[in-house]
DNA sequence: ATACATTAGTTGTACTATACAGTAATTGTA
DNA sequence: TACAATTACTGTATAGTACAACTAATGTAT
């Protein structure tokens, strides 16, 4: 693997995280639904029921974090939190059926949405691009998984001094 | 494209999102810089030299939040701002030497980590995997550009109120 | 040539998203 | 039963972002 072929790709993969952040934001955003929310609608829907825990595993979020995304969304109505009775320190999450219909209404527009990206690629391709896929992230997983945190670069210009300067031109 | 492909497909995507979010921000943390700084920075880097609107373009970010941005890398010194001689509604923005040497930092780490990356998959695939994620993100791109803004769920719980309540557990 | 439109960048303001540290409640365990 | 571990929540601080309003510079059309 040269470099020059990694820094391509790394470009590609750059590429790809905007277009589909941008185009998640979009989607959502119509539902009137945060990026954020979007992502914990997604995950509980799939799950069908789960834990503040559970789900800050999943998105790579602090707990804090997901506690208020929660808070928030009880608040508005999507999603319903109760003591699970089994252990009293989890909180059972579940959607309501306002936060199904968002739900159903995100995964019919991206899957739709991936469906017609689909048609910008061959049939016969298909089952080879979304193998290859898959073989790519378990191995960015596994490398992940694997390194234990080498390396660091020993440079750090860390010193904050935020006052704007006036406009200067 | 069957359903179950296309959702399978995007739980893919969703992982792969997460990993290479996470993955950035722990190589790059370490050099000082935060992950909107890290992406400003490869972008200098790979273009030698830039303007606000520019990167907000590639970074699909607005003009006002780029300018902040460069104006506290100047101030840390990663990033020189001149104005453009030619046109002198413009700056011209580029790295500094530390902005440099950071800008090679992270590629090196990003590189050999990605390198590393393909360890896990067969080398005689390498170019398949590659192939196939560059239709792939191209395919996402066209299918963006030719849409227009279709669909629309109708949904909209957005009624904000947002006292936190008491710990009730 | 002057008025109007466009473009690049900046600042005021407000909000979303996030983490870390500390705490309360609950459960597991020695 | 005391202590450790686990789950969730709150206080606080910071990064990241956009929209609206503005200034300065440039382009354009009468």
């Amino acid at each position: 693997m040269d470099l020059a072929m990694v820094r391509d790709f790394r470009e590609t993969l750059r590429h790809l995280e905007r277009q589909v952040g941008l185009q998640l934001k979009d989607d959502t955003e119509c539902c009137g639904v945060t990026l954020a929310q979007c992502h914990i609608i997604v995950e509980i829907g799939n799950a069908g029921e789960t834990s503040v825990i559970d789900l800050a595993t999943i998105l790579g979020l602090d707990t804090s974090t997901l506690s208020r995304h929660i808070n928030g969304m009880v608040k508005v109505g999507l999603v319903n939190r109760i003591l699970n009775p089994k252990d009293r320190r989890y909180v059972s999450i579940t959607l309501t059926e306002q936060g199904q219909k968002i739900y159903q209404s995100i995964e019919d527009i991206c899957n739709s949405k991936y469906a017609r990206v689909f048609e910008f690629i061959p049939r016969e391709k298909h089952k080879q691009v979304l193998e290859c896929f898959n073989l790519l992230v378990h191995a960015i997983t596994e490398a992940k998984a694997l390194e234990g945190d080498l390396r660091c670069c020993g440079n750090d210009p860390r010193e904050k001094d935020r006052e704007e300067v006036s406009h200067v031109r």
